[in-house]
Order: C-alpha cells, then sequence, then structure tokens
RNA sequence: GGGCGGUUAGCUCAGCGGGAGAGCACUACGUUGACAUCGUAGGGGUCACUGGUUCAAUCCCAGUACCGCCCA
C-alpha cells in the first residue's frame, strides 16, 4: 500500500542512483537505432545550480527522456569548462588566504593547486544537476582540460594559423588591470556612470596667448596625448591644422590634425588624441601617424613614459595631480557633470584600460561566412525564429576575436619564439624544434608563449570534441555529429552559439546542430534579474527540497513559454506540488482498486463508453504533447498532461469508475479494472519526461518494478483509431449534466448531502438512453434519488437547459423563488446578448457574402440555439412566476 | 542613438483573424472510503491607447504612451 502522501526527498536519490548503476543514460544501448544528440552547455566548474541552469537542464531531459523513450540512440552528453578567469581568481583567493602569492609559487605549481581544489571541490554542480534528475551520459563526461579536449584545442589552434585565420597583431584590447589580462570585448560591460567632462587649455606652439580648448572625461590620459584633432571643415580651427600644441605637463609637441573624427558640435571641437589609451584616437593616430605612448604599467600605474613626478600613481590618483598641476598653470577652465560610459571587466569588475599589447586574434569575420550561410540555408535554425535577427546582427558586424589571455589556467598557446622573435605555431614542442631548424638551419633554444587561450576557444569545439575528435571513434563522431538540438539561453548567443557556428562549419564541414532552441532568462517574482546583489536569487536546491524536483521541473516547464522570461513565484511551485501529490492519490486509489498499470490490456477490445471515452482522451493527450515537444512548446506539453490527469482523469473518470468497480457487472467491473491500470500506465509514461522521479517510484511500487524500469520503457503508441467520438459526446453529456445540476443545487444553496427526485424533459432518444445507461454515476455525483422521464414536475420547480433538453429539479418550497427568478433572468439576459451579437453578424451583407460558408452556418446554428435555449428560459421563468 | 520584445482577470502567464482562457489568489459551501498538498460551485477582463486594413481585429498594419532587454 501506497504511503498517504507522497515523500520526493525520501525516494528521488534512490531512483537516481538506480538509473546510473543500470546505464540506463548510457548511449550505445540501440543498434542500428538512430542518434538523437544533446550537447550540455557546459556549465563553469567553479559554478554551481542557479534557476537558469535548472530550467536549460530540465527542458534538455525532457527532450532526452523523450526520444529514449521513443526508441532513439540517445546521448546527452555533459562536461564543464575550465573557466579561465573564473578558476584562477579562486585558487589565488584561497593562496592569499595562507599568504602563497601565485608569482612566487610559480607557473607549474600553482596549476598543480587548481588541479587540486578542481578535484576537491571543482564540479559542485554535477551533483546539482543530478538532483534535478539530468539524464546525462556521465560515463562520457568531459572537461575543457581534458587531454583529448586539449589536444583539440592545439590542432584548431595550429590549423586556424597555418591557414592564416589566427594571427597575432599589436592593437588597443580590453585590459583588465585587476586581472592582469586582456579579455575580449564581450567580457565588458558598459557601465553609466556619473562622472565630469574637464575642459583643458592647451597653449598653442610659437603663437602666445592662443590655445585649444579640449575636453576629457579622463584627465589622467593627458599624460600619453599626442595629438588634437579638429575637424578639417571646422572655420575656428582649420588655420591651425599642422601646427602643434606644447603639452604644459609632458612638455610632448602636440600634432593638430584634421579628422572627420572631431565632432564641430561637439565641446569645443577640439578633441585631445590618446592613440594609446583610447579606441577611437587608436583609429585617428593611424590615419595621422601620431606617435603612441604607452603610460601605463599593465596594473594601470603610471610608468616611465610620463614625467618622472606622475610614475608610480594610480590611474585615479594620476588624474587628481593632472587636474591641480593644470589648474595650477590657470589651464584648467571648467568641471561639468557628465554621464557617461564606463566600461568595466564581467569577472575582475573594475574597469578595463584600452591598451597596447601584442595578443593572438582568430579571424572572425572570414570564419563568420560559413556560419552566416549554415543559417540562411535553414541548416540550423533558431527558435523562436526572432532569434536569427541577433544571431545575424552579431556575425555580420563581428571583429577580430582576442583569444590570448595572460592567465595560466588554462590551453597555452602553442607558439614557441625563436631568438629573433620568429614564431613557430606547432602542436609540440618538438615539432616547433624541428621547424625552428628548417627555418635557422640550425637547432636553436626556443621559448613558449606564455599565454593562454580563451575559455570560450575550447567551449567552441565542445560539439565535436567531446565525441572525441580529432583522435579516436570517427563513428561515434559520425553518428552523433551534427548533434540535433542545443538549448540555452540567448545571453551565450554571441560568446557560445555563434562560435560553435563557426568552429563546426570550419572543422567539421557542417553545422554542429540543426535547431537552436533558446529559451527564457528566469526572474525573480517582479521580474528582476537574480543576482546576489540585490538578494533575490532563489536557489533551486531550496525549492527541490522543498517541493521536490518534479515540481520544481514541471513549474518551469509549464512556465517555458517561447520568447518570453520567466517570472517565477515559489506559489507556482507549490501548485506544481500540489499536482504530483494529486497524482500520487489517484495511484493509491488505483491501488486500491487493483488497477494496476503493467497488466495487459487491449484498449482496443474495451466495451464500456466510459472506458472507450478515456482512451480516446489519453490517445489525444499523447499526440498533443508529441507534437507540442516536436515544435519545443514545452508549456503547451506540460499543460496537456496536467489538464488530462488532473481535470479528466481525477476529476471524472476515477469518479466515474466507483459504480462500476463497486457494482454486479462482473465484466464491466474486470474491463475497468484493466482499464484504469491502464490508463495510470500511460500517465506514468506520458508524464516521465516531465516529472521521472515520482513516475518511477508509481511504476517501481504499482508497475513493473524496478527490473523493467520506466526511463527504458516505450514511449506509449496510441493510435487515432483509438479516439470514439461517440463515446466522447456521450460522455460530454454526462459531464455537462452533472456540472449544471450542481450549479444550480450550489446557487440555491441546497444542502450537498441532500438527495432529491429528478425529471428530464424534452430530451431525444439518445439522451433519454443515455441517462438510464449512466444513472448510477449521475446520481452518485449530482446527487440525484430518481428520474422521471417526460413527466409532468410540480409549480416552482427549477428547470434547467441541457442540450435541447430540460433537467427538472422539483424543488418547490426548498428554494426561494426570488433567487430562481434571479437566475433564469440571468440566464435570459445573457442569451439576449449572444442573440444580438450574432443577428446583427448575420443581417450583415457582407458577412453573408464574403465570409466562409461553413463560419456562416455555424452562426446561423447558435443562433437558433440560443434562441431555443432564451424560449424555454423564458417558458421556465413564466412557470416561475405563476408560482409565486 | 540602433535593434528586439512586452502591455490580456487581483498576481503570474497562455491564446492570436470569426463564441475571452489557465494556474495561483479571492468568496461560499463541504471530512460521500484516492486526495483538505483536497472537493463542489462562484465572482472577476472597454485584451494599454489612437487610427487603418477586413464582412469580421485581443489577434494583422501604422502611430502614441509606458516597461524591459541587447548593442553602440
Amino acid at each position: 500500500m501506497l504511503d498517504k502522501t507522497y515523500e520526493p526527498a525520501s525516494v528521488e536519490g534512490r531512483h537516481y542512483a538506480r538509473w546510473e548503476k543500470d546505464g540506463s543514460f548510457k548511449r550505445g544501448q540501440k543498434p542500428g537505432a538512430d542518434a538523437y544528440t544533446i550537447v550540455i552547455p557546459p556549465p563553469n566548474v567553479t559554478g554551481s545550480l542557479h534557476m537558469g541552469h535548472a530550467l536549460n537542464n530540465t527542458l534538455q531531459d525532457i527532450l532526452i527522456r523523450h526520444k529514449r523513450m521513443l526508441g532513439l540512440d540517445v546521448l546527452w552528453q555533459p562536461g564543464m569548462d575550465h573557466a579561465g578567469i573564473a578558476t584562477q581568481m579562486v585558487v589565488e583567493r584561497q593562496l592569499d588566504a595562507q599568504g602563497i602569492k601565485r608569482r612566487d609559487l610559480g607557473r607549474e605549481k600553482f596549476l598543480e593547486k587548481v588541479w587540486e581544489w578542481k578535484a576537491e571541490s571543482g564540479g559542485t554542480i554535477t551533483g546539482q544537476l543530478k538532483r534535478l534528475g539530468a539524464s546525462c551520459d556521465w560515463s562520457r563526461e568531459r572537461f575543457t582540460m581534458d587531454e583529448g579536449l586539449s589536444e583539440a584545442v592545439l590542432k584548431v589552434f595550429v590549423e586556424l594559423y597555418k591557414q592564416g585565420l589566427v594571427y597575432r597583431d599589436k592593437r588597443l584590447v580590453n585590459w583588465d588591470p585587476k586581472l592582469v589580462t586582456a579579455i575580449s570585448d564581450l567580457e565588458v560591460d558598459q557601465k553609466e556612470t556619473q562622472g565630469k567632462m574637464w575642459h583643458f587649455r592647451y597653449p598653442v606652439e610659437g603663437e602666445e596667448g592662443a590655445y585649444l580648448t579640449v575636453a576629457t572625461t579622463r584627465p589622467e590620459t593627458m599624460l600619453g596625448d599626442t595629438g588634437v584633432a579638429v575637424h578639417p571643415e571646422d572655420e575656428r580651427y582649420k588655420h591651425l591644422i599642422g601646427k602643434h600644441c606644447v603639452h604644459p605637463l609632458t612638455g610632448i609637441r602636440l600634432k593638430i590634425v584634421g579628422d572627420d573624427y572631431a565632432d564641430p558640435e561637439q565641446g569645443t571641437g577640439a578633441v585631445k588624441m590618446t592613440p594609446a589609451h583610447d579606441f577611437n584616437d587608436f583609429e585617428v593616430g593611424k590615419r595621422h601617424d601620431l606617435e603612441m605612448i604607452n603610460i601605463f604599467t599593465p596594473t594601470a600605474q603610471i610608468n616611465d613614459e610620463a614625467p618622472e613626478k606622475y610614475r608610480g600613481m594610480d590611474r585615479f590618483e594620476a588624474r587628481d595631480a593632472v587636474i591641480a598641476d593644470m589648474d595650477a598653470l590657470g589651464l584648467f577652465e571648467k568641471a561639468e557633470d557628465h554621464v557617461h560610459m564606463v566600461p568595466y571587466g564581467d569577472r575582475g569588475g573594475v574597469p578595463i584600460e584600452p591598451y597596447l599589447t601584442d595578443q593572438w586574434y582568430v579571424d572572425a569575420k572570414t570564419l563568420a561566412k560559413p556560419a552566416i550561410e549554415a543559417v540562411d540555408s535553414g541548416k540550423t535554425k533558431f527558435v523562436p525564429e526572432q532569434w536569427t535577427k541577433t544571431y545575424y546582427e552579431w556575425m555580420h558586424n563581428i571583429q577580430p576575436w582576442c583569444v590570448s589571455r595572460q592567465l595560466w589556467w588554462g590551453h597555452q598557446i602553442p607558439a614557441w619564439y625563436g631568438p629573433d622573435g620568429e614564431v613557430f605555431v606547432e602542436t609540440s614542442e618538438e615539432e616547433a624544434l624541428a621547424a625552428a631548424k628548417a627555418h635557422y638551419g640550425k637547432d636553436v633554444e626556443l621559448t613558449r608563449d606564455e599565454d593562454v587561450l580563451d575559455t570560450w576557444f575550447s567551449s567552441a569545439l565542445w560539439p565535436f570534441s567531446t565525441l572525441g575528435w580529432p583522435n579516436e571513434t570517427p563513428d561515434l563522431v559520425k553518428h552523433h555529429y551534427p548533434t540535433d538540438v542545443l538549448v540555452t539561453g540567448f545571453d551565450i548567443i554571441f560568446f557560445w552559439v555563434a562560435r560553435m557556428m563557426m568552429m563546426g562549419m570550419h572543422f567539421m564541414k557542417t553545422e554542429p546542430f540543426h535547431t537552436v532552441y533558446v529559451h527564457a532568462l528566469v526572474r525573480d517574482e517582479k521580474g528582476a534579474k537574480m543576482s546576489k546583489s540585490k538578494g533575490n536569487v532563489i536557489n533551486p536546491l531550496d525549492l527541490i527540497d522543498q517541493y521536490g524536483a518534479d515540481a520544481l521541473r514541471f513549474t518551469l516547464t509549464s512556465m517555458a513559454a517561447p520568447g518570453r522570461d520567466i517570472k517565477l513565484a515559489t506559489s507556482r511551485v507549490e501548485g506544481y506540488r500540489n499536482f504530483t501529490t494529486k497524482l500520487w492519490n489517484a495511484a493509491r486509489f488505483c491501488e486500491m482498486n487493483d488497477c494496476l498499470p503493467g497488466r495487459e490490456f487491449d484498449p482496443k477490445s474495451a466495451k464500456e463508453t466510459l472506458n472507450r471515452w478515456i482512451i480516446g482522451e489519453v490517445a489525444k493527450t499523447r499526440s498533443t504533447i508529441d507534437e507540442a515537444l516536436a515544435s519545443y512548446r514545452f508549456n503547451d506539453a506540460a499543460n496537456a498532461i496536467y489538464q488530462f490527469v488532473w481535470g479528466t482523469f481525477c476529476d471524472w473518470y476515477v469518479e466515474f469508475s466507483k459504480p462500476l468497480l463497486n457494482g454486479e457487472d462482473e465484466a464491466a467491473k474486470a474491463e475497468t479494472k484493466a482499464c484504469a491500470g491502464w490508463i495510470l500506465e500511460q500517465i506514468l509514461h506520458l508524464m516521465h519526461p516531465f516529472t521521472p522521479f515520482i513516475t518511477e517510484e508509481l511504476w517501481e511500487k504499482l508497475g513493473k518494478g524496478a527490473d523493467q524500469p520506466l526511463i527504458t520503457s516505450s514511449w506509449p503508441d496510441l493510435g487515432e483509431d483509438l479516439i470514439d467520438q461517440a463515446a466522447a459526446e456521450e460522455m460530454d453529456w454526462v459531464v455537462r449534466f452533472i456540472t449544471s445540476v450542481r450549479s444550480v443545487r450550489s446557487e440555491m444553496n441546497i444542502p450537498p448531502a441532500s438527495k432529491m427526485p429528478s425529471f428530464l424533459n424534452d430530451a431525444d432518444d439518445k439522451a433519454k438512453g443515455w441517462l438510464q445507461a449512466h444513472w448510477d454515476l449521475i446520481s452518485r455525483m449530482a446527487r440525484l434519488e430518481s428520474y422521471v422521464l417526460d413527466g409532468e414536475a410540480p409549480k416552482g420547480s427549477v428547470e434547467i437547459l441541457h442540450g435541447g433538453a430540460q433537467i427538472v429539479l422539483p424543488l418547490a418550497g426548498v428554494i426561494d423563488l426570488e433567487q430562481e427568478k434571479a437566475r433564469l433572468e440571468k440566464a435570459i439576459k445573457k442569451a439576449d446578448g449572444e442573440i444580438t451579437k450574432i443577428d446583427k453578424k448575420l443581417s450583415n451583407q457582407g458577412f453573408l457574402a464574403k465570409a466562409p460558408e461553413e463560419v456562416v452556418e455555424e452562426n446561423k446554428a447558435r443562433l437558433t440555439e440560443e434562441q431555443d435555449a432564451r424560449a424555454k428560459l423564458q417558458a421556465s421563468l413564466d412557470r416561475i412566476l405563476a408560482a409565486m
């Protein structure tokens, strides 16, 4: 006997362990079957499960479990990325606490520490994904720093280099002075900041008293100024082009250049140029051959290029010093409040510096072409489609991708330098040495590039590197690549999706997935993004503890409507927890009545209308779910099963079955037992992808047990031929009969316990037959004690419209006639409203002429129906009035 | 500034050219042998606004207002 309530905490772990032990998640168990493959968006090794992960992985798990049950050779490829910056920061912080500095430790020792950290505390998210129920093939788990994946990285880097698609260049990069590394454009957050616009005067060389006023938000960069730009057509300054200003602090001659970049409308129209520390100035500087003076150390202190007094100051200190010095010289004009954008490093959290360094770049523009083409041609589709635009937007304006990072944790760049700086890019030191020998004609010493690659460089290879590319198992790659669908949030379309597309197209010649399903962001109840600083984070693990993993999964699924963010309220989770309880109790009912799943039953053989009806309903539900999942409408799928289980099976079928299960008709009883058990079996199967734990638990307890687990059983194959329209019509009539009587009873304040007689008047033969056939359950559920067909009811009875017939309840003396009068008048008013509306439509010539015939017919039928109903209501009202 | 999305019941959201829907919340009643994490019934909406297209608009188009996101 099942316990009275379902306790998720006591069963979830057991089932997960069991599935794992059985190897249920493993690929390759269906010889000859088509593959279905999803690669997990690799979570960060330092990360822990947040709501976004919970949603993302629930959706993937639903697809995976569904396809697994459909008999495909399913691979859900799990793993993590090494999160270069984040991980290095974590370990450095730990060492700091022990008073150890990374630099003192040395590269090799430090990396040992990182691996130690990974072994001890990395990857907590893996265990958390298991708690969610994620059925990944853990036997194939990969890590971007694994040997195999690292080999893929080396091969890709070297090949791209040899094809000229990776190159070294000296340009301005986004430099994080806290982490002391370059970062990519995408890792920079622009933050609106209240600052000041400072106006200073630069004296013009050789013209006593003449000066140019320039404005800047960053006075400290003046120490690196090498020019002033004005618009070439600007009458105020035209004559100065070619002349110089003299920098009052550094003494440097600032060339005055004419360039369109200077906007005459903006400020004074004269712009100071710091080509080594500003992206725009850099471009202008290149055009006019301005000197580039780097005034910062890697940690953003003033270096030796600046006058001595500023050296060693940090950038903010230098700002104050520059302002004070210019003021002392009488060259400070004014300062205005000014809101502007300041770039911040998304990891380090300090303002980034545009910084002139040598870095490695990927020629993203070239790689983007086939990746764009793959989407153009429809080989890869975005769902919802609108994200295609976002993808194009990025791809068409793509910039060179800076992939080198001045870190230790990551894939060290396979580039070696000869004594004269000649670079040799090879997959190993031996090959580099060999190449160097060929180049120099003798053995030379090489030094390896210190830097590592951007983590996303390795993530970009994920769909094929995880399958074993470039080595071993070519069959595996062939079988599972291209993968099927990528499930991800829109926030990493640029970071990850676009880059996987580029690398996939280049190295595999085929798109990495045919569909990119982009899901919503999970926000808090009020729609705010969840963040630690706001303190509005809901931890999915807390919800799992409180309500069970199934409830959380079902909540996220039912809210995962395409193209919308999810505002998560815990009341929703509670509601779906109640749903799992409901299922549990329905199963308990089945158990008590010996209606067990897993037994032989042929739904086609069912004779009872009730059973034929519910069989048809479950068949419809199955196809709704399949269609919804095929088009990634997860919410529709979840709502269909919810509606069927609660609204149809529990609310009606279970109640209807009671008289049969307790009745005398042994054949009907046996069929109903078998059928109810079979329906429960279908429910457990259909719900399994959404709520794997409770369904497996019920299957184990009531069905075929742990030896034939649900997870690897077959998805229901229920054909259209199981849908019996006549049975549906009949049961619908019964349901509406009961609902109508209940409604009137409730409105008339008839005590629920009291039974009453009834009449069915003006019914056709079919309806009369239905009433007789289903009297047992109608009388039970509508609390009626008898019926008379076409009898004469006493005056003052309540008359209820039911289809073309009337249900009459002789309640004279029991009910309040005034109240009944009001009820009928309200119903008449409603009918009148409908009649007026339809009448208006039907008297419109345009409508009759242009609307499709079936719409016109439908409206005509409705009009007749409403008029008929109105007439009967009026007659009832007349009788009530007569009785008053 | 450029792009994208949203505005439907008190709340969270579906729907999307021809009869306004769900869950939660609310109200009333209710321990009939699965279930009070429940049952039965009920109230509640000029589908943001203004125009246009159409026989017909919550739905399509244009504009306005407000909200949100992405990119400069």
